[in-house]
DNA sequence: TTGTGTTTTATTGCCTCC
DNA sequence: GGAGGCAATAAAACACAA
């Protein structure tokens, strides 16, 4: 018999009820299945209780029913071994009372198992299978309210990334927008200079704002070291007096990227400054022509995506 | 009634523990 | 080496729409 097959599973049955194929009353055929019968094999699934009708339906029958020996003949009983080997389904009965001991507990230690078989009227082993399969599926449950905890979690924090990544591209644009303000202005006030002041910046005279370039330190020689120093494969490149860098993007507005050349009225405040002070870049780009002047793209870094480390994980795109 | 998807019961093979 | 747990799977039972 197949519940006999694995020969992991110990008997250990008091009373078992057989019943006839689907509809049939259950039998109980102790001397059957006692260990103290001549016949010592199990018969497998048939033989737990069974209280539904053929309808499905479940009477409130004790687990223990007796047998009305005139409702199933010795033809039913025939037949019952012919038929091959069905599945039977617990009781509503038998599956709440297996169900509050696993509340109680969902492992099943030996004596509880026996103890439960004697209850249901159920092979030891079925208690058993019954324990394991309701474990497998309390894990699946639990796997997903984790996937549920997971996701949500997943969701806040992707709400959060957006709502970062609008913030920074709305601070972009402010900035921007002043800087070609400002750029605006100073076009309008360079259109005023005296013709000599624009004869020297046609010669590519630098502008002699000593003070600015002594606070800045920027001499001729750092600005012809500072040249070298950037003038490599990442860095932009001056072609004609004017920085043409490798991070501007086909498109994008020049002036968005001038840099202001008139320190004086400079309107930046003192930690762009700084910045400014700063790069090397900056300082050189205050000898060139002012409608040249050119700075790399504010950013150093694009997060408009994001990291390859967070949006590439097949843990997380799975889920999107 | 029948086809189909889901649930439940049971088996098998592998693994760990004592 | 035996007992028991677990994952994967088979297969019966069941639910339900067409």
């Amino acid at each position: 018999m197949a519940a006999c097959a694995s020969g992991r599973d110990v008997g250990g049955l008091g009373t078992v009820l057989l019943q006839t194929h689907r509809g049939g009353a259950s039998q109980p055929l102790e001397s059957f299945f006692l260990p103290s019968s001549s016949s010592p094999s199990f018969l497998g699934p048939r033989s737990i209780v069974r209280f539904d009708d053929s309808n499905g339906s479940t009477t409130s029958r004790p687990f223990f029913t007796s047998f009305d020996a005139d409702d199933n003949g010795d033809d039913d009983l025939d037949e019952y071994f012919r038929q091959p080997e069905k599945k039977r389904r617990l009781s509503v009965d038998q599956v709440q009372f297996l169900e509050k001991s696993f509340e109680v507990e969902n492992k099943l230690e030996p004596e509880r198992k026996i103890q439960l078989a004697k209850d249901l009227g159920l092979q030891p082993r079925q208690v058993a299978i019954w324990f394991q399969n309701r474990r497998a599926r309390w894990k699946t449950k639990r796997l997903e309210k984790d996937y549920d905890l997971l996701q949500s979690s997943y969701d806040t924090l992707k709400a959060d990334y957006d709502g970062l990544l609008r913030e920074k591209d709305k601070l972009k644009a402010e900035v921007i927008n002043s800087l070609t303000d400002k750029l605006q202005k100073k076009e309008k006030a360079t259109g005023s200079l005296d013709l000599a002041h624009n004869d020297a910046m046609s010669r590519e005279i630098p502008l002699e704002k000593p003070s600015l370039d002594s606070a800045s330190g920027c001499k001729q020689e750092d600005i012809s070291s500072a040249r070298s120093d950037i003038f490599d494969a990442d860095s932009p490149h001056y072609t004609d007096g004017v920085v043409h860098s490798s991070l501007l993007e086909a498109g994008d507005s020049i002036s968005s990227y001038v840099f202001e050349p008139d320190n004086q009225s400079s309107d930046l405040s003192q930690d762009e400054d700084d910045h400014h002070n700063n790069n090397n870049n900056s300082l050189c780009c205050r000898n060139l022509l002012p409608d040249q002047y050119v700075f790399p793209k504010l950013e150093d870094e694009d997060y408009s995506d994001p990291p390859a480390s967070f949006e590439d994980q097949a843990f997380w795109s799975s889920w999107s």
